[in-house]
RNA sequence: GCGGAAGUGGCGGAACUGGCAGACGCGCAGGACUUAGGAUCCUGUGGCCGCAAGGCCGUGGGGGUUCAACUCCCUCCUUCCGCACCA
């Protein structure tokens, strides 16, 4: 008897579904459309059992959706441009592009080999000048709408990749790419989008992706944009008429309880505050410290407050008070206006400041009980809720809500404030000074300045000869060839820009391109891209749960204006796999603990491979990868090959469906338990692929359905061929989605021809699935006595009648009066009886 | 500190809406077939007591609601993730 050899079968099937290109999906407004997304990888290195975890589930998904009569397109591409490329070719000496398209083509052939059920042709190499010329045109556009700007800033500088990052970019402090490389501060000229115009677009269009993404990474973006609603105060200062400090505070209500203004040390204004008092020196020598003195951000919460009296004074404008003017340590230069007013009874960072430089103490907001005391308060009060205002000039008595309203109001109407909401966000900076990158498409001319390169003249072309030296210029600035060029507006000598894109500007709208992927005339056909969008199913790490997502959705809504699709929101429905770990940490090359995706291939078959990484955990799950459990799942498979491969001979010639499934009622017991089993696996899996996802307790039930299977040996007496042939097909029907291969190869041995790209998902029976006996169970007061065979379905009072005349039931009651009696249908009795 | 998720045998994990805890798989033990078995098949496998029938305990700890709790409520502990001087 053959044994299950899966290379052959799999590499078998692979040429079939080439050759009859049974992936690829055009639009076809007759057919339901289901677009179900795997991220973008970036082909870097070899492929481990941790990549292909994601693709694997979005294989079976695909799978299940053409199963179920849905148009589906399921594409694949390449990130390919990107830092690693540029390193790794520096190191050895070679191309960028000659290491990223070596990795493409292994990338590649690790797809091909695991089966996975991509259309091809809408494979995309963002590092190919087809695709990044509109990654150009989209900057051209964002230009053209002041969504593209260049400004000199304070950025991240990331020393090991030589490049600025963006803000989302950094992780504690530290590189993304290099976790132990604190990010440095360096002052340099670039380009920015305007995401922040669409702050509030970002956040209150969260609401259409309630339903379908998961909350957590909802609360990420929420908190990376951090809206905030508060007011602009504007502080005059003593002495000088002319000058004033804006301040930022969500708490303007609180201000006549203000007993120190305290700036960010790097505020503009601390210079010349501190220029004419007598100690002028010793006071800039220790703000000078202070602005030296970087904190790690993980330290910032803990840090010990600092400040340093400038010997200033401020006026209340509400009050009229003068108040001193601190520098301190834990005021943020970016956020707000760079300085607050200090509020001690009312927030607990200024209380703590207060309490340890001597600052007075004053309750403005008093408790609903009336018990604040200043000077016995061991924390700030800062309720928005429920207190009122005391000794607050005119707006004593107020509600908080009522004050922060009317004294915004009247700070507009005084000239010294208005309402503001800031926002934690901020704009996208996207240039790096790299080489493996989109160049930017600007040129300098010293006559006309910016000019940005005609569409006409797409794409900017990176140049290929260029020396890489990973120090920190762009590479392009030393390509005369490239910087030189006539300037687009007056012909005369002009430089291009030399920095390039950051890949995240690629992989923003790469889906979009997968639709149409080569449209030399725009970056994709509005009606093409009407019929797929949105995307249905996106399926991808939590790791980009603020970066690439947040971009995404920021580039949709740009082009929502630009006017190239008509949805605001790209995604319906996102999923976040878990991670697949080995020994307790992430797989990954440098741990050193991967398992590689074509060494599983070739030692278990690829279909076991995939079996497990469904199996072993929920998909949501982190999963830990096991040499040995493994092993189960391959002889799974080997034994459901063998189950087949010894009827398949006697079942080929037969029919089934209708017949087998009517004659149920003239079925024997052993062949309505199979059947039974089949209905009752196909119902659960069903669910299981239609809503939650659980695709460990799917593989689990058709598992048990082979143990049944196995169970009935010798099939040919216990059940007619029919019968055998139904429960057989469904198995494999229902294998399909996640063991492919194999599936098809067994389909083929039942006879059917065509394979499984005409398959349909079987409907499952009730009237199969149903049960006609079940096991009650009967407890005496909640601990289960007995059980018994009933048939299905009896009435409560029968059931209780049956469970109360067994005879160990009566043993164990005993005679006891029997207080209360519940009964489940088809479920469980239980006996409520007298304590003796 | 704030927010979220989770804690079930030796291990990965099941238990859908409060109704037999431990499905399925790994591992382990015993057996069958065999020259052989790291192949295959069968049986067993949460702990404790017992020859057995059976009994008691058991889902991070403690308390509660209920005829009945892995599931609901309160409280504490642990782990992971996110945010974190955001004014």
């Amino acid at each position: 008897m053959a044994e299950y050899d899966p290379q052959t079968i799999e590499a078998k099937w692979q040429k079939v579904w080439e050759e009859r290109r049974a992936f690829e999906a055009d639009p076809d407004p007759a057919q339901r459309k289901y677009y179900v997304l795997e991220m973008l990888p970036y082909p870097s290195g070899t492929l481990h059992m941790g990549h292909m975890r994601n693709y694997t589930i979005g294989d079976a998904v695909a799978r299940y959706k053409r199963m179920r009569g849905f148009n589906v397109l399921h594409p694949m591409g390449w990130d390919a441009f990107g830092l690693p490329a540029e390193n790794a070719a520096i190191e050895r000496g070679i191309h960028p592009r000659e290491w990223t398209l070596a990795n493409i083509a292994e990338f590649k052939r690790v797809c091909y080999r695991f089966g996975f059920s991509y259309d091809w042709r809408s494979e995309i190499s963002t590092c190919e000048p087809e695709y990044y010329r509109w990654n150009q045109w989209f900057f051209l556009r964002m230009l053209e709408r002041d969504l593209a700007y260049r400004k000199r800033s304070r950025l991240n500088w990331c020393p090991k990749c030589c490049t600025v990052l963006a803000n989302e970019q950094v992780v504690d402090g530290c590189c993304w790419r290099h976790p132990d490389t604190p990010v440095e501060a360096k002052e340099i000229e670039q380009w920015f989008l305007r995401i922040t115009r669409y702050s509030d677009e970002l956040l209150d269009d969260m609401a259409q992706l309630e339903a379908g993404w998961p909350e957590r990474v909802l609360v990420m973006q929420q908190n990376w944009i951090g809206k905030s609603r508060g007011a602009r105060v504007r502080f005059g200062v003593a002495g000088n008429a002319a000058q004033g400090i804006e301040v930022f505070t969500t708490r303007i209500d609180t201000v006549y309880g203000a007993t120190a203004i305290i700036l960010a040390p790097e505020h503009p204004l601390v210079d010349g505050l501190v220029a004419g008092v007598p100690e002028h020196a010793e006071i800039a020598a220790q703000i000078a410290r202070m602005r030296q003195k970087v904190l790690r951000p993980a330290d910032l919460g803990t840090a010990e407050k600092e400040g340093i009296f400038l010997r200033r004074h401020a006026v209340n404008p509400f009050s009229g008070e003068k108040l001193p003017i601190w520098v301190g340590n834990f005021v943020l230069m970016e956020y707000g206006a760079g300085a607050v007013m200090c509020v001690p009874a009312h927030d607990q960072r200024d209380f703590e400041f207060c309490r340890k430089y001597g600052l007075p103490i004053r309750v403005v907001v008093q408790n609903p009980a009336g018990t604040l005391d200043a000077k016995t308060m061991q924390e700030a009060y800062d309720q928005h809720q429920e207190g009122k205002l005391v000794d607050s000039g005119a707006y004593t008595g107020l509600s908080v809500a009522r004050a922060i309203e009317r004294m915004a109001a009247d700070a507009k109407a005084r000239g010294f404030g208005e309402a503001q909401t800031t926002y934690r966000l901020k704009d996208w900076g996207i240039s790096r000074q790299r080489y493996w990158g989109t160049p930017i498409p600007v040129m300098y001319c010293d006559r006309c300045g910016l000019v940005p390169v005609p569409d006409e003249q797409l794409p900017v072309v990176l140049p290929p000869g260029v020396k890489l030296t990973g120090q920190g210029q762009s590479p392009l600035a030393s390509v005369p060839e490239f910087v030189n060029v006539k300037c687009a507006k007056c012909g005369g000598p002009a430089r291009r820009e030399t920095d390039t894109m950051d890949t995240f500007v690629d992989s923003s709208w790469y889906f979009y391109r997968y639709t149409d992927p080569h449209n030399a005339k725009a970056p994709f056909d509005r009606e093409i891209v009407r019929y797929w969008f949105p995307i249905d199913q996106y399926i991808g790490g939590i790791v980009h749960a603020i970066l690439h997502l947040l971009y995404s959705r920021f580039f949709c809504k740009v082009m929502r204006d630009l006017g190239l699709v008509n949805h605001a929101e790209p995604v319906t429905r996102l999923f976040c796999q878990g991670t697949v770990l080995m020994g307790g940490t992430a797989m990954s090359k440098s741990s050193g603990n991967v398992v590689g995706a074509i060494d599983m291939a070739e030692k278990v078959g690829c279909d076991t491979a995939r079996l497990y990484t469904l199996f072993a955990a929920p998909p949501e799950k982190d999963m830990e990868w096991s040499e040995q459990s493994v092993e189960g799942c391959s002889r799974f498979l080997q034994r459901m090959f063998r189950i087949v491969t010894r009827h398949a001979e006697r079942l080929r010639g037969v029919a089934v469906g209708n017949p087998a499934s009517a004659n149920a009622a003239t079925a024997s017991a052993k062949e309505k338990i199979l059947l039974r089993k089949a209905h009752q696996t196909l119902r659960r899996v069903t669910q299981d692929f239609e809503a939650r996802w659980h695709f460990n307790t799917s593989v689990a039930l058709i598992m048990e359905l082979v143990n049944e299977l196995q169970a009935q040996e010798p099939l040919e007496q216990n059940a007619r061929p029919a019968v055998v042939k139904e429960v057989i097909e469904l198995m494999a029907l229902m294998l399909a989605p996640m063991a492919p291969h194999i599936a098809e190869e067994l389909w083929e041995m039942l006879g059917h021809s065509g394979g499984l790209g005409r398959a349909r998902w079987p409907d499952y029976q009730p009237q199969l699935a149903a049960e006609e006996q079940v096991e009650v169970v009967i407890q005496v007061n909640g601990r289960v006595r007995g059980k018994i065979l009933v048939e299905a379905g009896l009435p409560e009072d029968e059931l209780a009648k049956r469970a109360q005349a067994d005879a160990r039931i009566a043993q164990v009651v005993a005679g006891r009066r029997i207080v209360k009696c519940i009964v489940v249908p088809d479920k469980l009795v239980n006996l409520v009886v007298e304590s003796l």
